[in-house]
RNA sequence: GGCGGCAUGGCGGAAUGGCAGACGCACCGCACUCAAAAUGCGGCGGGAAACCGUGUCGGUUCAAGUCCGACUGCCGCUACCA
């Protein structure tokens, strides 16, 4: 008997309607059963459409969201579109159409992608950033916030894009170029909302202790968030009643400070111009550094630039020793104190800074190499001279003693720091969510009251950002121009948008309580389905999106609106596919793969399948149009299995083994996102029974249990056509037996002097006291001992029995 | 400069310190075919062999792709963070 040739195209379809007709993967609330909350980034719908790398992440989900349903729990797997962002509105105004409109056809182009791919989304939870009904609970957190005194107007230098007319915070900053256009960023200052994420920084460090997330993705958000330990001290200056604060993280060195540096923005600068003699100098170099863009300061990096500041000296607190105070602008004000104390012989910074304009290096810490010559920055092994009362001691006990001194003398306690920043909210930009505050001459800034949410976007008839940085909005007076709520005054409406993070930030716990009107979501479905099991997305988002909906998650905690602290109990990232030339897929590179001419040639299981089985989950891997093509040649020959089934219902005897080996190792394997060893013990089993010639109907039945997550149509199709009961996704999942792993007879080998000479047959169950008595006399080994003297043997049970030999 | 990661056939990649190269791609041979495609079967690191082979050099071990030390080369993040 032959059935029907394998065909995706008419059978992915036909599940695809009946999944959606069945309701299969809708998640229930209130439910009795475990939740299990599976979740991928939601994309942003470009006008491009789905790329390669979407289906990566959303397909290892999917295979985990459809195992976890059929070991019977209640699974969210929900998708949405994270809508706001610059290139839909760069679309809209360049071929003037509303920009909700573009989104609507990008977002209807996208679900239509992904539905080809049968994913088992709930789309019944889409959320849609965009959307009035959500966005004000994006504003609605905003205006908690500020009520917390969290978000906040400050006027600052910020990041300025010349093309994109628009301030990008310092994370949309690559290279000291714009992220979305290139174009070189210059500094700007402006009146901008801020998030006091700061404040929060100890707790998204010590979070971090609490969640499962890859090692990688715990240490760069470590390195951000950048802590570190050190001490403030106060340096007097030979001006009456003023002092200089610094801070450093090597208080030990104290002696060894010879010299100071402020920042060009220093407050100091300012306040005692009449008394800086070489003010003008000072002023002009001030100037001429504020024009520098951020990428010119990091350009310039190795070559030291300052000026000494003439009229005041500092005073060493340790030793009274007058020492110059110096402006240069590799002193940030942005960290510490904008001040810090120089100690070249153990700074290299300050040693470069030193040896450019001859001042003097003294040695503090002994154990490196003359520090004329060369900076000695090691902490581990020097011990303390040249420090008074610190001599001969260690860094970390000199650190702890000089700190302890300082205290006692009141000028100067611990201190930790972050490199944290908060972030900058603002966007000169008409495609975000309005920030629902007026501004009152009288009241100052006011906070829309909750009952008025939404404040919708208003239409506008041109989204061009203006040349005087102001959003689009601004154009808009009707809507600008209120009435204070609080006072009744003239006043006018904030204009700026929020960033794109800001929709992002709190998706995850929408999708919870999608359609609420009265809450961002219930507490009970939060209380439910919150915090997310199993979140994977890319790298890129580990620093900005992972960070900020941490922040807004643990805020929201703290307002008692979600019982969990954390939002992501476990956090993954898969690698990048790259072009089949191994580059990064781009247009301009023409080596772009479109995910539907690959379903269109091999159909979607094939498709999953490739991607899944192209190599290691969290490794960048180039694309093979080959190798996806060998993926719908399996699933070609686990159709033709049906040519040589058997009425047979179990399995049979010979292939219990394999089968349970199978089953181990493919649950073990997606469980830990080796998805390709998965794949590869499935086509080994394949292959075992192609050699055999039959298969039975329980074996093919296992089979498909096991494929169906990575393939799920071509499993459905098989199990219905083989008359094998209820869907095949209300099965489940399949356990194995240990008393099955093993064959009776194990093969070994057997080496002399660490060199495989020979295989032997063993009892699977020989110990090592038994391998070691029976082994040597077995006269395979006798004859390749060759009566030489053994020296040593080892026996290894089920792998190898070795034989040192003289 | 700092932090992290990686290095295995022609290619993607397997391998709890225990038989390197599973599985797939490409390629070669054979069968089927008038022929080709598809499919099936077989081969496929180097070497005539002894043997040699996991970026380089050392070390630990009965045994190292795997652990340790030094180096080289790529990739990612970060970057005058005091």
């Amino acid at each position: 008997m032959s059935v029907m040739p394998y065909n995706p195209a008419e059978i992915e379809p036909k599940w695809q309607r009946i999944w959606e007709d069945q309701h299969a993967f809708e998640a229930e609330f209130p439910s009795d059963k475990k939740k299990y909350y599976c979740l991928i980034e939601f994309p942003y719908p470009s006008g491009q459409g789905l790329h390669v790398g979407h289906p990566r992440s959303n397909t290892a989900l999917d295979i985990i969201a459809r195992k976890r349903r059929m070991e019977g729990y209640n699974v969210l797997y929900p998708i949405g579109w994270d809508a706001f962002g610059l290139p839909t509105e760069n679309y809209a105004i360049k071929n003037h159409i509303h920009p909700s409109i573009v989104t609507k056809e990008n977002v209807d182009h996208f679900r239509s992608q992904l539905k080809k791919l049968g994913f088992s989304f709930d789309y019944t939870r889409e959320v849609n950033t965009t959307d009035p009904e959500y966005y004000r609970w994006t504003q609605w957190i905003f205006l908690k916030l500020f009520e917390k005194g969290l978000a906040y107007k400050s006027e600052m230098p910020i990041n300025w894009c010349p093309s994109c007319k628009c301030g990008l915070a310092n994370e949309e900053v690559v290279d000291g170029k714009c992220e979305r256009c290139g174009t070189e960023v210059t500094r700007r200052v402006k009146s901008q909302w801020m998030l006091k994420i700061t404040a929060y920084a100890e707790k998204l460090l010590d979070g971090l202790d609490h969640v499962d997330f890859i090692e990688r993705v715990k240490v760069q958000q470590r390195n951000w968030i950048g802590r570190s330990e050190g001490a403030e001290v106060l340096f007097a200056l030979t001006l009456p009643n003023e002092t200089l604060k610094v801070y450093t993280t090597r208080p030990d060195t104290l002696f060894g400070a010879t010299y100071m540096v402020i920042s060009p923005e220093h407050p100091l600068i300012e306040k005692y111009k009449d008394q800086i003699t070489n003010y003008a100098d000072v002023a002009a170099y001030r100037d001429a550094a504020a024009k520098k863009s951020e990428f010119e300061r990091t350009e310039l990096a190795k070559d030291k630039t300052g000026v000494q500041i003439e009229g005041f000296r500092a005073i060493n607190p340790v030793n009274g020793k007058e020492i110059p105070v110096w402006v240069s602008d590799y002193v940030l004000m942005t960290y510490g104190t904008g001040a810090i104390m120089a100690v070249p012989a153990h700074d290299q910074r300050d040693w470069d800074f030193a040896k450019k304009f001859h001042l003097p290096i003294i040695e503090v810490v002994a154990g490196g190499k003359n520090v004329q010559e060369e900076c000695f920055p090691d902490v581990a092994t020097g011990k303390l001279v040249n420090s008074d009362f610190l001599n001969g001691l260690s860094v970390a006990e000199a650190k702890k003693a000089i700190i302890d001194w300082l205290t006692e003398k009141g000028i100067g306690e611990r201190k930790v720091n972050f490199k944290l920043r908060d972030w900058v909210f603002s966007r000169q930009r008409y495609w975000g969510e309005p920030i629902p505050i007026i501004h009152c001459p009288c009241c100052g800034a006011v906070p829309l009251k909750e009952e008025d949410l939404p404040l919708l976007l208003p239409d506008v008839e041109a989204y061009e950002p203006t040349d005087s940085g102001e959003s689009p909005l601004s154009r808009m007076t009707d809507w600008v121009n209120v009435k204070c709520p609080r006072c009744g005054a003239d006043a006018k409406r904030e204009t700026d948008t929020m960033p794109q993070w800001a929709g992002s930030s709190w998706y995850f716990m929408r999708y919870c309580d999608p359609h609420n009107r009265n809450a961002l979501a219930s507490k009970e479905a939060l209380d439910y389905f919150m915090p997310v099991d199993w979140y994977n997305g890319g790298m890129e988002h580990t620093t900005l999106h992972l960070l900020y909906s941490r922040f807004w998650h643990l805020f929201l905690h703290d307002l008692g609106v979600v019982s969990a602290p954390e939002p992501y109990q476990k956090r993954t990232s898969h690698g990048m596919i790259l072009g089949e030339n191994g580059e990064k897929m781009s247009k301009s590179r023409g080596n772009v793969i479109n995910p539907d001419d690959t379903v269109a040639e091999i159909g979607a299981d094939a498709f999953r399948m490739y991607e899944m089985f192209m190599g290691a989950f969290d490794q960048a891997i180039p694309w093979s149009t080959s190798g996806a093509r060998g993926c719908r040649k399996f699933l070609d020959r686990v159709w033709r299995l049906q040519d040589i089934l058997t009425d047979e219902e179990a399995i049979s005897q010979d292939m219990m083994v394999p089968f349970h080996q199978t089953i181990k190792k493919v649950s073990e394997d997606y469980e830990a996102m080796k998805f390709n060893t998965a794949i590869a013990q499935m086509m080994t089993l394949v292959n075992q029974i192609n050699t055999k010639g039959s298969i039975t109907k329980g074996e093919l039945r296992m089979l498909l249990l096991l494929l169906s997550p990575v393939s799920p149509h071509i499993c459905e199709e098989m199990w219905a056509q083989n008359g094998f009961g209820a869907p095949l996704h209300h099965q489940p999942w399949p356990t194995w037996d240990d008393n099955y792993l093993t064959e009776d007879l194990t093969e070994i080998a057997v080496q002399i002097n660490g060199k495989v000479k020979a295989k032997l047959m063993v009892p699977t169950g020989m110990t090592r006291e038994e391998g070691l008595a029976e082994l040597p006399n077995r006269e395979e080994v006798v004859k390749l001992v060759a009566g030489r003297e053994i020296v040593k043997a080892v026996y290894v049970p089920g792998r190898l029995f070795n034989l040192v030999v003289k």
